[in-house]
DNA sequence: ATTTTTTGGTCTATTTATTAGACCATGAAA
DNA sequence: TTTCATGGTCTAATAAATAGACCAAAAAAT
């Protein structure tokens, strides 16, 4: 490893590449009475012939060895110019992509992301929200933002923020009925999400309800909290998802001492072993301490 | 490919396999500075940092990118060494068996391997002198150099030089006699050699000679060069093997004006097909080369 | 048949890259 | 407190790489 000729491997793999010595020269964008130079010189110092050349217009033929060096030369550099592209591209590019769902998207994550822009003008986040979940591993994402009892098997997952659930209703609803309602006398809307059904509520908050399963149900979170906000009926709310209606009085909250807690409801969850990529690991930084803040103020 | 620093990579592998910017000079056999500015040029044309140092004493940490790109760069560029390795011991050892005369061996070509292996240093040249003729398929000998009329069938046959005859005579004798005896009236000094007898000489220049065939014989050009150099007679010498003792004067040229040459009288004889090996090819590149020049200055 | 073009080879002079050597700062070890 | 080993940085020297010129040989174009 000391003392090999690296340029003339070089020149060598480039000759192997192309065919020829111009070529070569060509494709190197330096002169070919270099490139012929450095032949020569690996020759002499291999102790081998390994090209022959018939002369006058015709290319070089490569000796047996000269193949086989050639081969191996060109797989080798190739590998090290790989190697300094992905040492690049761990840091230079600063695009993350971040895998979630729709609602939490739409309601937590890109309302802060404006706010990361400007504390982070290098960094370019991508979201792709979609309720299906992403393997952790696929290559196209930088990490997942995941609703659930984590930590999960196989993948590396850090806590991001616990939650709050309590019964929420529009603004209309809230002016006619108040804060101390009996939900079997109104529509009860349901989400899809098992920790936010009203099975969950009602097993801490028992009332008399004959019908607790029935009402419209929604696909996601967000649909649920838009239907409440038009007095559609009342929603089991997520706190975190429902902040900003919460903020603005779109929404109003119904039964003010009662609430259920959800410790550690959202996780980070990255491909085992982590990212190394720094801008990866900023924003990761940054959305935590966010989830510290509590609220959007 | 084009562009990647290989020698700043190389630097950066031997910092990572040694731990630290000294050791890896050590290991290069270069000064730490020379190391420690491969290692700056290297992040700069990277635009990452590779490696931190905390001061003192204390050697350098590696950043997850230096960690990388220092496993990759060592397991490649330690690649290329092994590919290297290959090669030349594809070519079997570089080991090459030339058989030859003593004469030849001694006189003209052991004189010029101190050079070949200053060129060459990975080659090892053999040489077996002997007047017996080894068979051009011996696998003990990778070529044969001889005199004679080739080219002869069966075998591989590249001219290596011509040769000039013509009588000399020791320092003493030339300096009591001068340049233009009278061949009839000296010690006739004789090779085996038919293209270096006398009569060969007598049929060119025709001199009045009772006893042409009268005189010392030797088993070899050598020998029959060394006594003439001893003042023992006159012998018709080959130039080539000569001209080590003409040029520092142990031996004298008679009649200036009058020589004999002979056209390819020297040959390379390979096995039918030559050889495939490189070093062979080398080494004959090489001879045919130094031939050419015709002279040992 | 002759001329032009393309290939690789080799040389000298120039430019660029690499290196040595000197001096420095820092912190651990003696 | 002093010595020693680490890495950093600078200038001057040395080595390596390169350009540019010219060449020979053979194929392609005229």
């Amino acid at each position: 490893m000391k003392n090999i000729p690296l340029n003339g491997l070089r020149a060598f793999a480039a000759i192997y590449e192309t065919g020829g010595i111009r070529p070569a020269a060509r494709s190197l964008s330096i002169t070919h009475s270099s490139v012929s130079r450095h032949l020569r010189e690996l020759e002499a110092w291999l102790g081998v012939t390994l090209v022959s050349h018939e002369g006058g217009r015709k290319n070089l033929s490569f000796t047996a060895q000269g193949e086989m060096l050639g081969r191996d030369s060109l797989k080798q550099l190739r590998a090290l110019d790989s190697s300094c592209a992905a040492i690049r591209e761990m840091t230079g590019s600063n695009t993350v992509t971040i895998a979630t769902t729709p609602s939490f998207a739409a309601r937590w994550l890109l309302p802060r992301l404006a706010r990361f822009n400007e504390d982070h003008p290098a960094i370019e986040v991508s979201v792709i929200a979609d309720q299906k979940i992403h393997h952790p591993n696929d290559a196209r994402v930088d990490f997942n933002i995941r609703m659930g009892k984590g930590p999960w098997s196989g993948v590396n997952c850090l806590p991001l923020m616990d939650e709050t659930l309590f019964p929420v209703a529009g603004r209309e609803f809230f002016e006619c009925h108040g804060p101390d309602i009996a939900l079997a006398d109104h529509t009860l809307l349901h989400d899809r999400d098992p920790q936010t059904s009203w099975q969950s509520w009602q097993s801490v908050f028992p009332q008399e309800i004959p019908n607790l399963g029935k009402g419209p149900r929604f696909a996601s979170s967000d649909l649920l909290l838009r239907a409440a906000a038009q007095n559609l009926g009342i929603a089991l709310a997520r706190e975190r998802l429902a902040e900003e209606d919460l903020a603005i009085g779109n929404l109003k909250r119904l039964y003010p001492e009662q609430k259920i807690h959800l410790a550690r409801a959202y996780w980070i969850i990255q491909p085992e072993g982590g990212s190394p990529r720094g801008a990866v690991q900023v924003l990761i930084n940054w959305l935590r301490q966010e989830a510290r803040n509590k609220s959007l103020a």
